[in-house]
DNA sequence: ATTTTTATACGATTTTTTTCGTACCCTATT
DNA sequence: AATAGGGTACGAAAAAAATCGTATAAAAAT
């Protein structure tokens, strides 16, 4: 059974990754979070899950007076579906590609190189 | 000394793959690329690349009564930005979380995986 | 020489996304 | 009862991107 996924903006996924942490949040913790980053008022934020809840991103439930939020994407599901477009866009659907650039600029720890390869071991023994 | 890159938007970015992969190019030329998978008129792609060209993104010399368009960004290095913005929206920063969901996705090819593997043995070599 | 074709310029419109102002409604406080 | 705060609803404006229509110019074909 396959989750209707839309594509998240970049202030939904803001948004998103903050539920994925703390979930349920208020709009006021939302808020509060993004806002330690960057300025904008608390009416945007709470318009933006608004949209996202009308867009079936989010869930809502009464609380008090208040209402708390729910993601109603998972975020595995969210960053697969923002992978495949953007390995399509930018690196023409080479996942390889992708891979030796991120490997290559990051300075992946050997730790890290054993971890990926060890895995990549079991995708092929599983194929 | 580093180059002073924008971030292409995504259509912007779709003519950028085209031009890096045939430089120059013609807007038709652009223009017939972009129309095999999607419909859009001539004069959209025109315009993109008119705006691209005022953004420095491309330059371009006269051919003929037309133009020839020149992307005047490298490739790896628009990968490299996109991917930096990519991996903190999308995947919180952490690189490994990206590489493990780009190898679990169903779309990596057997051939792709094998490239992997080359590459990650050559970094450790280099360690 | 006139018509057709090919390409560009320019402005305007449409669509998408982000942002915020204002009015309103509870509820606790005075 | 009036008032002040915390929260929401709603609509609209602003900003960013994408799209296209129309006019124009130059070359090619007739």
């Amino acid at each position: 059974m396959k989750t209707n996924i839309q594509k998240p903006t970049a202030a939904e996924l803001e948004i998103l990754q903050i539920l994925w942490e703390h979930n349920p949040a208020t709009v006021k913790f939302v808020h509060e979070q993004i806002n330690r980053n960057k300025n904008v008022g608390y009416t945007t934020t709470l318009k933006i899950m608004q949209n996202m809840a009308a867009k079936q991103l989010l869930a809502r439930e009464q609380d008090g007076r208040g209402h708390l939020y729910i993601p109603l994407v998972k975020k595995e599901e969210t960053r697969e579906l923002l992978l495949d477009k953007f390995l399509d866009a930018t690196f023409g659907g080479s996942a390889s590609s992708l891979v030796m650039q991120v490997l290559g600029n990051h300075r992946t720890t050997f730790e890290e190189l054993k971890l990926i390869k060890a895995y990549i071991q079991k995708l092929e023994e599983n194929k």
